[in-house]
DNA sequence: GCTGAAACGAAGACCCG
DNA sequence: CGGGTCTTCGTTTCAGC
């Protein structure tokens, strides 16, 4: 699945403010809005992109806490018993497997410091876990929702 | 700054699908279409709401390869001068200060492992960075784009 | 915060290269 | 097959209440 120029240059438009109407963003690229939508809706079926969201100031969402968690697995655990054990909290924003000492690296939004912790906690207690590293977010330098274009 | 429950209820429809109509989301929150887009403007006013902006499939997009970047910086190095240093790199997607080892962990996308590679030969030879410890992302298990409701 | 009217954008049918 | 034009319909937006 191979998106050429146009595509490209429509999705970092629509990146940037998804919600600028298909002749807006048709008149940058040099295509008519139909055309422009006919596009999206390709991206979409081929699921290029996967949907539109709102971007938030965690602060003001109440979510004051950042942190990563690195999970260190016990042995035979899969990927997806991490993944099924990780969806159920809402803090959990993203979550990977790593190369590296620890096996999972995940990525937590809490209120607070007792709220992050009692996460940590629960985690760690959690039965494929054997033990956990944490990480706090000091401060958020840089928050991209697409990256650009790679070489 | 903080958020009543209706305005929660509205940027939760809007973190699920950022193009739903306001009349549409009104219905669900028990208001009509004009107080929702007044709620929204005043939201995006106060900063709560950043903006909108499109989920893309990395993979479509050419980026197969993620990872992480654990940056040990030099000393008399400020949040800010890792922020300019790191922002001129479209492959960077996130960027933080954080406790531990580590001064600065920064989340990569690139579209291989030698354009990976690249990139984190550039940013070891930045001004500010005295060694980096990075790490590859095997397979993405979770990736949410809001995370859930603080306790 | 609701209602109604006007401006605007979306979505589909249709034609052209 | 992909793009452009036109028309219809729904949405946004602003007034007044």
């Amino acid at each position: 699945m191979r998106l050429n120029d146009l595509d490209e240059r429509i999705v970092h438009a629509l990146a940037e403010d998804a919600r600028r109407s298909y002749a807006d963003i048709g008149s940058e690229v040099g295509l008519s809005a139909p055309a422009v939508k006919r596009r999206v809706d390709r991206l979409r079926a081929e699921g290029a992109i996967t949907g539109f969201t709102v971007r938030v100031d965690p602060a003001a969402m109440g979510w004051e806490t950042e942190g990563f968690i690195e999970i260190y697995c016990r042995h035979n655990t899969s990927p997806d018993d991490i993944r099924r054990g990780l969806e159920r909290y809402p803090e959990v924003v993203s979550a990977s497997t790593v190369t590296g000492d620890a096996d999972a690296l995940v990525q937590i939004f809490a209120s607070d410091m007792r709220h992050f912790e009692r996460v940590l906690e629960r985690i760690a207690g959690e039965r494929f876990v054997e033990r956990t590293k944490s990480v706090l977010v000091l401060s958020p330098l840089l928050r991209r929702f697409t990256s650009g274009a790679p070489a």
